[in-house]
RNA sequence: UGGGUCGGCAAGACGGUCGCGUCGCCUCACCUCCGGGUGCGGCGCCGAGGAACGUCCGGGCUCCACAGAGCAGGGCGGUGGGUAACACCCACCCGGGGCAACCCGCGAGACAGUGCAACAGAAAGCAGACCGCCACGGCGCACCUCUUCGGAGGUCGCCGGGGUAAGGGUGAAACGGUGGUGUAAGAGACCACCAGCGGUUCGGGUGACCGGCCGGCUCGGUAAACCUCGCCCGGAGCAAGGUCAGACAGAGAACGAUUCAGGCGGCUCGCCGAGUUCUCGGGUAGACCGCUGGAGCGCUGCGGCAACGUAGCGCCGAGAUAGAUGACCGUCCAUGCCGUGCAGCGCCGAGAGGCGCUGCACGGCAAGACAGAACCCGGCGUAGCAGCCGGCCCAUUCG
């Protein structure tokens, strides 16, 4: 879905993306994005899921939907280069289809960012 | 056919589009101390569970003296086996439940000692006696019978000192149970059977125990109360532990070296032994090893009632670290609900027909249990929708 140097692997990395990104929320995400942040050219995405949302094996399905819509953000060159971007899901998001999840987290990421 | 009981299997399937992680191979690029290393891309293999869960037991592994001894503390508790080990498993015994298959039991000891038992009941542990039963003695404006008219006998009531514990009632439990003999009334006082106890007794079994014989007839429960007995247990845990890199800033106090500074959870011994502990302040929490081939899995043979053991052959089946093992779509498969049609059965109706149940087909909708590895095993416990298969038992029908 998401290759490594697409990830955010670092606490410290998460931290800056919260607290300093641009944060906007959608009906079961709260999206932060930072520019021109990442140390390479590749935008790179993070998820923070809470035990709020649902058990382990919930927790693990929302995470990898995430990734999934983030990896279609990429196909279509969204996020511009050397963003990091973090995506906090909501209780509920376990329940939502994947259509919606799709166009509710393109329209926010689209509005923050220049197509490549 | 219906009901019950025990056990096993499986954990939706297939396809398409786009992807992820470990490992191996290849191409290209870069670096090189020429051993190799790093990165992009391609191909291939593999990639969650029966409970991965809870972290309740037991082990492996690592460190803590050389992992030692005693005390304290903790755990276990029918017997025999299995196992690396267990609180687990198997077989058997005993007790209880069930017509049965089968299920259940925190299954040692109450003649070592201490303690406890609400309510009820006369009485709760050592014998005793509330109601009652029984003779004996005394008393009576009581009653009946006989009378030689003096009284005698009996019934009833009261009192007295005795005998007795069968019956009543309470309780979880009342000093053996049932039936008889016996007696003034009764009682293991005696007898038969049963239960329990004891035996230098006989037989069976490795054993727990079981059966027989003999004996005198009897002695409560509770150890998920203290306790006693037997067996077992050193502590901490993969953030164990180790290598490398990097960062910082030290200061003060106490104790101490042929040693009771300190270390091995507590105490004593024993061992090791040169720095240790505390306070204030500051810093790092990166990479690699450990890390997955093991008490491993499958098949067959042999031993064993079984758990399990053993031999041969074959196989390799996850190693992530903001944490891979997937996301989306389609078809089929079971499942539930609704609708339509067909078939069978039952009921209602004079009839046309109507209603209900079951099965099949088609269409639509919903929806796919519990749940995600983090050092690894063996168990236990808990969660769990709908299934499939088999053994056994009971009832019924047919032969």
């Amino acid at each position: 879905m998401l290759a490594k140097p697409n990830r955010i692997v670092r606490a410290d990395d998460y931290r800056n993306t919260v607290r300093r990104g641009r944060k906007s929320a959608t009906a079961h995400c709260v999206v932060y994005v930072r520019p021109e942040s990442a140390p390479t050219d590749a935008p790179r995405f993070g998820f923070i899921v809470a035990k709020t949302v649902g058990n382990a094996v919930v927790r693990n399905t929302v995470r990898r939907r995430l990734k999934a819509v983030s990896h279609e953000l990429l196909a279509s060159g969204f996020p511009p280069e050397r963003t990091d971007v973090v995506i906090r899901a909501l209780p509920g998001s376990d329940a939502v289809r994947w259509s919606t999840l799709l166009q509710e987290i393109t329209e926010v990421i689209g509005a923050k960012g220049v197509k490549r």
